[in-house]
Formats: C-alpha cells, sequence, structure tokens
RNA sequence: CGGGGUGUGGCUCAGGUGGUAGAGCGCUUGGUUCGGGACCAAGAGGCCGCAAGUUCAAGUCUUGUCACUCCGACCA
C-alpha cells in the first residue's frame, strides 16, 4: 500500500526505464554528484567508500603476487605519445591537451594522460639494463582523462579512476603468463569481491587495445542483458619496447626487447555493481565493498535502555571487525529502512523494546528481506555468516541470471531474431573475418565481446558468412 | 558528432494572450512521536541555466550558448 506506493516513488523501476534506474540509484544512493565540467563526476563518501573498497581488495592481490606501486605524472609530451603508431591513433582522437603554463604557450604541447604505456615504456628504458633488472611487476593507482563525447556516471567519465598495471619481462613466455594470470585474478575478484560472474577471452583484432598483440577481458551482462567490460589485461609484446628502445642484456650476453604486459580495472565497476545487483528499491551491495555492512537502527530509541543496548551491539560488531553504522536520529523507523535500503547495505538489525525484553536483535538481509532473531550475545559471531549467505545469494542470481540468456545460435536469421528481441549473449561460431564482425556491429549494434576458450560443440560454420569458423565468440550489445 | 527531451528555492513541479514569483516535499528551531517513509507550531531560503536582443516592462517573446538526459555513431 503506501508503503509499496511510496518506494516505487522514490527511483524509476528498472523495468520503466533502466536508464534513468541507473542515474537515479546514482544520484539518490549519494554515490555521486555531477561537477561543472562535463563528463567528470565528484565521488561522494559513499561511492568513494565502495571505490575505496574496491582498491583495497584489488592491491591485495597485486601485492600478493608480487607488485609494486608506483606514480606516473600526469602529462605526457607529444614527441613521447607518438612513438608507438598503433597506440596513437587509437588514442589521438580522445585525448585532451594542455598547451599553456600561465600565459606562455607550451613549446611542446603535454596529453593529459589517457593511459601511461609511454611513460612506463619512457622510464624502463631509463632502469631496465639487464636480465636481472627483470622482471618489473609495477602497477598504479591514479585517474586518466578521456575526451568521450557521450558520458555517464561511472560508466563513461571524461576522468575516470582506475588502476594500471604495466610489467616488463624477459621472455614472451613470461609476458604472456603474467597477462593470463591478472586475467584469472580479474575474474577472482569479480566472484569473489564483488559477487559479479564473468566471462574471460580474448578481444577480436577491431575490438583491442591500440598497440596490444593481444587483449583479453573479463565481460560481465547486467540486468538489462548488455555487457560491460569489467576489466582487460594485454600481452603488448616488443612493440613498445622497439619504439621506445627498452633492451636488457641477457645471460648469454646478448641484447634483447623486453616483453610487456598491461591491465586494468576502473571506476566503471561501481556500474557493474548497480547494474548487476541493484533492485527497484535500491542498490545492493556485494559486502566486500559495502562501506557500511551493516546497518543499527534502534527502535523507540528514546525508550530505557534502547540506545544503550544499541550502542553495545555497535561496539561488539565493531569488535569482530565489521563496518557498522548506527543511525539513531530521529527519523521514523519506516524511513530508515528505505534509506539503507536504497543504498544498499546488506545487513539490517533492528534493536527495540520488545527485543531488549527477549535479549535479541532483528536482522534483516538486503537482498531477499528475510528476516530473522539474533540474540544480541551472539550477533557478533552470526552476522559474517549472513553476509556470506547474502554474498552467495547474489551471486548465484547473477550467475542464473547471465547464463539462462546466453543463446547458442547457428544461422544468421537467427541471430538477428535472437539479438532483437532478447536481451543478453549470443554464443556462435564466427571465421574470424573483420567483414563478418562489421556486418553484425552494422545490422544488430552488438559486437564480439570474447573469444571464448573452448569452441562451441556442433557449430563449425560462420553464424555470419557460413565459411568454416575459427572460433567460438560471445556477441552483445555493450556499454 | 547527429536526433529528441529538460533547465524556475535543496528536490518535484505550477506560473493562458509580457506587468517584477508560488505550492508540495525537504531544511532550521521548539514540542509530541518512533516495530515499514509521523504530527503540531514558528521560521529560513529564488539576480527564474547563462548571454545578447525586442519592449516603458521579459520566468514568459527572438537568437545564441551551456549543462543534464535519452536514442544512435566512437570508446574502459
Amino acid at each position: 500500500m503506501g508503503k509499496n506506493e511510496k518506494m516505487v516513488q522514490a527511483i524509476t523501476s528498472r523495468e520503466e526505464d533502466f536508464s534513468r534506474w541507473y542515474t537515479d540509484i546514482c544520484l539518490r544512493a549519494e554515490l555521486c554528484s555531477y561537477s561543472s565540467v562535463k563528463g567528470c563526476i565528484i565521488l561522494r563518501p559513499y561511492g568513494y567508500g565502495i571505490w575505496e573498497l574496491i582498491s583495497c581488495e584489488l592491491d591485495r592481490r597485486f601485492k600478493e603476487t608480487g607488485h609494486q606501486n608506483v606514480m606516473m605524472p600526469l602529462f605526457i609530451p607529444e614527441g613521447m605519445l607518438q612513438k608507438e603508431k598503433d597506440h596513437v591513433e587509437g588514442f589521438a582522437p580522445e585525448v585532451a591537451w594542455v598547451t599553456h603554463g600561465g600565459d606562455e604557450q607550451l613549446a611542446e604541447r603535454l596529453c593529459v594522460r589517457p593511459t601511461s604505456e609511454t611513460l612506463f615504456c619512457d622510464h624502463y628504458a631509463d632502469i631496465i639494463e639487464s636480465w636481472r633488472d627483470l622482471p618489473k611487476l609495477y602497477n598504479q593507482w591514479v585517474s586518466v582523462v578521456r575526451w568521450e563525447k557521450t558520458t555517464r556516471p561511472f560508466l563513461r567519465t571524461r576522468e575516470f579512476f582506475w588502476q594500471e598495471g604495466h610489467t616488463a619481462h624477459a621472455t614472451e613466455e613470461e609476458a604472456v603468463r603474467e597477462t593470463l594470470d591478472m586475467l584469472d585474478l580479474y575474474a577472482e575478484f569479480y566472484q569473489n569481491a564483488l559477487a559479479i560472474p564473468v566471462l574471460r577471452g580474448l578481444k577480436s583484432e577491431s575490438e583491442k587495445f591500440a598497440g596490444a598483440v593481444n587483449t583479453y577481458t573479463v565481460e560481465a551482462m547486467m540486468h538489462d542483458g548488455k555487457a560491460l567490460q569489467a576489466g582487460t589485461t594485454h600481452y603488448l609484446g616488443d612493440g613498445f619496447a622497439r619504439a621506445f628502445d627498452i633492451q636488457f642484456t641477457d645471460k648469454d650476453n646478448t641484447l634483447r626487447y623486453i616483453h610487456q604486459t598491461s591491465w586494468g580495472i576502473s571506476s566503471r565497476s561501481i556500474g557493474g555493481i548497480i547494474m548487476v545487483h541493484g533492485d527497484d528499491d535500491g542498490l545492493i551491495l556485494p559486502p566486500a565493498v559495502a562501506p557500511y555492512q551493516v546497518v543499527v537502527i534502534p527502535i523507540a530509541a528514546h525508550k530505557q535502555g534502547v540506545g544503550e543496548k544499541a550502542a553495545e551491539l555497535v561496539d561488539r560488531l565493531k569488535a569482530a571487525g565489521l563496518r557498522v553504522i548506527l543511525d539513531d536520529s530521529d527519523r521514523m523507523p519506516g524511513w530508515k529502512y528505505a534509506e539503507y535500503e536504497m543504498k544498499g547495505v546488506p545487513i539490517r538489525l533492528e534493536i527495540g523494546p520488545r527485543d531488549i525484553e527477549k535479549g535479541q536483535c532483528i536482522a534483516v538481509s538486503r537482498d531477499n528481506r528475510e528476516k530473522r532473531e539474533l540474540p544480541l550475545d551472539q550477533a557478533a559471531d552470526l552476522v559474517p555468516s549472513l553476509l556470506e549467505a547474502l554474498h552467495d545469494r547474489i551471486y548465484q542470481k547473477a550467475k542464473k541470471s547471465m547464463e539462462s540468456r546466453i543463446y547458442d545460435v547457428e544461422s544468421w536469421d537467427r541471430f538477428v531474431e535472437t539479438m532483437e528481441k532478447t536481451p543478453g549473449f549470443i554464443r556462435a561460431a564466427w571465421c574470424g573475418s573483420e567483414d563478418c564482425e562489421a556486418k553484425v556491429k552494422e545490422e544488430t549494434t552488438a559486437t564480439s565481446r570474447c573469444i571464448a576458450d573452448a569452441k562451441v560443440p556442433g557449430s563449425s560454420s560462420c553464424v555470419v558468412c557460413g565459411k568454416p569458423a575459427l572460433h567460438t565468440v560471445f556477441w552483445g550489445k555493450a556499454y
């Protein structure tokens, strides 16, 4: 009744207008605000809190695998950016330039980094001499700028936050291994930290990173069936090394070019969290990256003992290492429920006079709204298992949702029809020609998302032209 | 960059044929409340996106511009 009406009024429903639902969440959950520069968003404390936790989760994994953090400058001299031909061509259209310092025009204009391959290369050329200097396993946490034409919060902003890993290796094998290892790390991160299932695979020639030999990707499916490129790892070969003359003396005393990789996950992943897990009442955050895993709401806080018991509960939860917020403001309880649901806080604990009599509190899970009574003295021990269960549920739900919308298609007519009528991915064979790929894009607006590891059983001819197929490809419309 | 939509207190919007700005919600203070978005009372808050133009007079008409938003082309 009144309840439902008001809750639906708060944000647009996903059914009604998914795009608007998305922006409503970003603003209403206070993840971000628009700034006065188009395409540049302000990360508010709650949104930044999520990014901080994403960073922590990833950074821990990077450190565990031997990577070190560094910081490169914000600017790239024009000449440096232009050293690798494919790379410049790929990025030139969206580069922002600094032309003046004060009133004086610069002798050479400076590009605001759209990515830092060239900066790392320039540095590597400086510090790498011997095989003993390798590998270099560097990463940096920075923002980069790409002057996009159309922008959306998190999904496509002109300035975005990310990590970019850049590694240098003595051999191709080692660099390729790093590229694949980081892809696995990304997939594991998405599953275990963000509860988002991903497909992984190789990008086609036309979709790969400018300057890379190979680009690998993790692709996630959003609630509306569209794909989100959630992270990429690139095997750069020795092309950059040749362009920047990065050589080392190998064990056999011969000069060799290094082999490089780069890989990144951006603040776009926050958009993924929203569009995979969110519902019509707001966000649903995976516990690992929820700024508050638990909200404690005292009921009738003015009544005797309630405030004290609530504070005590919060202390216990915090002592157990949980991220907890106490809302003892004089809002109505119902208002608070809706508010923290909007913000996607995984677990809500209600504690009122009736509970205190029974020595318990009520736990409500954000995703399914299931209520459970928790004895106060066991709450801190039980909440972690509630969080784990929530993580598993939202992961399984997302996984089923994705798997149920992957369609195996063998004919072109079916391909067009499926892409038009049923949102999701199509798994279909491909001959490898760019013409066929271009035709798909032209006629369906879908793109090849990635080349799957395994071939599709049974289908061996290209879904577009009918010639013998080389690959099985996932196709989809993408953000 | 093409096509559509929208810009008026913090938010959602109202302001026929031009005459110097309103409502609801929110906010502040005090009080009563509190198990799914409470109530009473008293307050604060707006050069109407920006810039030109027409006019005695522009939120209102003209032109330009900017921002947001949606749909396409390009990208994480």
